[in-house]
DNA sequence: GAAGATTGAGGATTCAATCTTT
DNA sequence: AAAGATTGAATCCTCAATCTTC
């Protein structure tokens, strides 16, 4: 790795350790919501009906289906979100987001749009956000040419079909 | 949050989830590493005699005194680093790359900088390379200045000695 | 009292195993 | 058998409380 590339590599790494632990522990006290947990109610909002298949939402979330089933067990708990069975799939399952569920994330948005604006894109030129949207949308296709968009458990065949389905959202 | 900022926050966002899991999950195959640990045996490594003050190795993995205390804990258990009392400082205590450490992080480094290239470097342009350095640098700066590089349990005055110290870490 | 560090409990994540439906 | 999803155990992280040294 030459010299240039260990220096970006060390500052990319920090920054999102940093960013991530600030924005969520911000989140955290604001709305007792984690970074995490804002991602999936997120995306969850900006469904149709504001409900997804879990396996959607668990690509669109970059989480492996274990890790979002436990995630939304927890958020159906506090409910902020439940789970039906699909009527056509017998084996999918639909995650909702409740009226609860909605006005937290609401409440929660603004400021943290807020802080991420003063933390991150404050900083920086119209210019440099369209170099990062260059790269990282770059990184997200070899990415998922190689099969990483997908989480390790889920097998990657049966799954190329909704991978290209769902990778506008990335390009 | 505009248009590009959202897409610029999504692809960031969605590429850092997806390379740290996509790492992890090579590195825990090859040598039974987390990149934490990897990071954390990698800053011991650098340092002369391959040994640090946890604080300052608390700073320079951007991560908590508390997470690092823990993580530092397990290193010790499987014998790739120990812990001594500081001679000159009855508080502070030194972290210690063992050899068995440092043979194990030898033979992970070459596989993992592999793996950072093909699915990061290889991609991008020189100039792409130094336009993430300025960008991120800029941003570790911004959250240095807000007290946010030191983890949150820290109290913020005490630490800005160190801070200004490691500070050229980043910068 | 504050710095440096650790501990324990509770929540989050991973991994492998499982269960149901197709 | 494979897709979609869940579960339990083990590990990791966060947070608050604690302990020791200065």
């Amino acid at each position: 790795l030459g010299d240039e590339e260990r220096r970006a590599w060390q500052c990319m790494v920090a920054t999102f350790l940093l960013l991530d632990s600030a924005l969520g522990h911000q989140l955290q006290q604001e709305s007792g919501l984690s970074t995490a947990h804002f991602r999936i109610l997120s995306r969850l909002a900006e469904a149709p009906k504001g409900s997804m298949h879990m396996s959607d939402l668990a690509i669109t979330t970059s989480s492996s289906q274990s890790r979002l089933s436990h995630a939304v067990a927890r958020l159906e708990e506090q409910g902020w979100a439940l789970r039906t069975k699909c009527p056509e799939n017998g084996r999918a399952v639909h995650a909702t987001l409740t009226k609860s569920g909605f006005r937290i994330l609401r409440d929660a948005v603004p400021v943290h749009v807020r802080e991420v604006r003063r933390l991150f894109f404050d900083n920086l030129t119209r210019e440099q956000v369209r170099q990062l949207i260059t790269i990282f949308s770059r990184t997200l296709k070899v990415l998922s040419d190689e099969g990483y968009a997908i989480p390790p458990e889920a097998t990657v065949f049966g799954r190329r079909a909704d991978l290209d389905r769902l990778k506008k959202a990335f390009t």
